[in-house]
DNA sequence: TAAAATGGCATGATATCCCATAAAAACCCA
DNA sequence: TGGGTTTTTATGGGATATCATGCCATTTTA
């Protein structure tokens, strides 16, 4: 599985295209589509969620173990899967971010690449840094939690 | 596992590389990516926590663990993944500490390693000495914790 | 036919590779 | 055991490759 780590700030051109960091672009390209996922991160509002196809499958699998008559399944469905793109990278590693999302993301000239593991975010520089700041400070309480959970994956492993 | 152990002062030369201690090193070229990861320690104020590939990933998969969506995961992705940075080794052996990280840990010409087992911590020397005597001194206490805690670990295990 | 999207090439900054050197540690053999 | 020898390590500097990004050419689409 991809391991998206660290936060790139890469300048979005004229005609739109940024660099996805290179990075990233290792994880991107294994795969028989050579591009990204993305998609409005419907947890985080101002971000743009990123991964690989394999994880957008997995999600999509995720969404078809509801109903698919039930509300669950027409509300993820309508927010995540109708609402997400298919870019493929250009010759340089470069991907066009369609026009709702870079609007989503409050996204000009700068994008905000942060790796956040499996996926992978991109904010307007400006709304990133006030994110992380506040998520940072909350993440102090969250260690602890995490911890407990960690002990247990491992004596599960043993 | 990896096993890091001692203290170690190198220096950080114009270009702002450092060499990672050779005993360090034997257990960090073991994987298919021959170099470290590194993120500023969410529990210890003013160092840089070091490790193998290998655990980030099991740390990334622990957060993983959480729903993707969740103010958990992305407030622990954003403390952590976020802010971590894979560092490979040159020809050398050495690596370059990026920019946020030497400002975090206030390092400038010297760095200290030191070895904690699975993992490994990077100080500016004269923070190091500091904390090294403070938890000295509180390691005093924590034995008699430890001792208690390894018992009823034991006894929740079998 | 004009505008937009796409591909390819050029460039400057930065990171990486490669070789040199000095100091320290490990080795070795009388 | 001790002194010399070799090997490993840390560190420095110049050459080279990579990457982000700007610019121009070509293709597509409206």
């Amino acid at each position: 599985m991809a391991l998206f780590l660290s936060r790139f700030d890469n300048r979005v051109d004229r005609k739109g295209r940024v660099s996805v960091p290179a990075s990233f672009r290792a994880d991107l390209t294994a795969d028989v589509f050579a591009g990204v996922v993305v998609f409005p991160s419907p947890s985080t509002s101002g971000a743009i969620d990123g991964c690989d196809i394999g994880r957008m499958k997995q999600l999509a699998d995720g969404i078809d173990t509801f109903n698919p008559f039930s509300a669950e399944y027409g509300d993820l469905a309508t927010a995540i899967l109708t609402k997400s793109h298919r870019l493929p990278f250009d010759g340089e590693g470069r991907i066009i971010l369609p026009q709702p999302l870079l609007e989503h993301a409050g996204i000009t000239n700068m994008a905000t690449f942060a790796g956040r593991g499996a996926t992978f975010q991109i904010w307007a520089p400006e709304a990133y840094r006030i994110y992380e700041v506040e998520a940072t400070e909350r993440a102090k309480e969250q260690a602890a939690k995490f911890e407990l959970q960690r002990r247990d994956m491992m004596g599960a492993g043993e």
